[in-house]
DNA sequence: GTCGTTTTCTGTGTTACTTCA
DNA sequence: CTTGAAGTAACACAGAAAACG
């Protein structure tokens, strides 16, 4: 399946005409029908040059051995990697590289497999590289964002148990103050926080609405409770 | 239309390699 | 020069969804 769409040569890149991530339907047509909507990087023999130049500019002497001296876009088991030693052969992309593929998961961060194999081209990587590069993009924008996430839910954490522990004391508070000298509902309604649990009564704004909490509280004294 | 199988794609976890302090 | 941490390319595997007979 890979070799067919590889033969597909010559094709305009546009993103956007389909809207977002094409349906997975349309991963099975044969017709290229490609959406990257900005033009890549100009293809040709400089830009190889260009990309193995910078690859060895990067790397230095340090990666000489490393480094994959076949053209990255050659087509061959993608095993071949690894084939040496079972030790498995790590390219660093380009700088261009990695910008291009960022610009283009900016817009989309799932590509269909025409998309893929054109943009491999255009990049001079293979198909697989491209595939497993969004994989791990799309697996590292999820583990920023649930750290984000997690972040965000530890500090309403901390705020709710500040909170708490201040309306712990607040209440504490109010039960060492004589409730015989002065009538509850007045102390209450200088108590300008106090607001009411929405599973007791309606939420109540502070200051706002403790009128009709406290002649709630009257009425139950009047009745005997508290 | 339904069912079982195959194919394809994606998410997740892991490993191996590179870079840098 | 060595070492450990962080980043990331590459891989394996499982599950979901689509395609097919």
């Amino acid at each position: 399946m890979e070799d067919d769409e590889a033969c597909i040569t010559s094709l305009s890149l546009g993103l956007g005409i389909m809207g977002g991530h094409a349906p997975k339907k349309e991963n099975k047509q044969k017709v290229p029908c490609l959406d990257l909507s900005f033009e890549l990087c100009p293809k040709g023999e400089e830009e190889e040059e260009e990309a193995i130049d910078v690859d060895q500019q990067q790397h230095g002497d340090k990666a000489k051995g490393l480094l994959c001296l076949k053209h990255p876009n050659d087509e061959t088991s993608p095993d071949s990697n690894n084939s040496n030693n079972g030790s498995r052969k790590k390219l660093k992309l380009t700088k261009e590289q990695s910008a291009t593929l960022e610009d283009i998961f900016k817009l989309h961060s799932s590509l269909n497999p025409a998309q893929k194999q054109a943009l491999a081209e255009q990049l001079n990587l293979k198909h697989r590289q491209v595939e497993v590069w969004f994989q791990n993009r799309r697996a590292r924008t999820k583990l920023k964002q649930t750290e984000v996430d997690c972040e965000f839910l530890k500090k309403c954490c901390e705020k709710l148990t500040d909170e708490n522990l201040r309306l712990k004391k607040e209440l504490q508070e109010l039960r060492a103050q004589k409730i015989g000298s002065t009538p509850l509902y007045i102390q209450l309604s200088k108590a300008t926080t106090l607001t009411i649990c929405s599973s007791c009564e309606k939420l109540l704004k502070p200051n706002e609405g403790n009128k009709g909490a406290i002649n709630k509280l009257q009425n139950s004294i009047e009745l005997g409770g508290i």
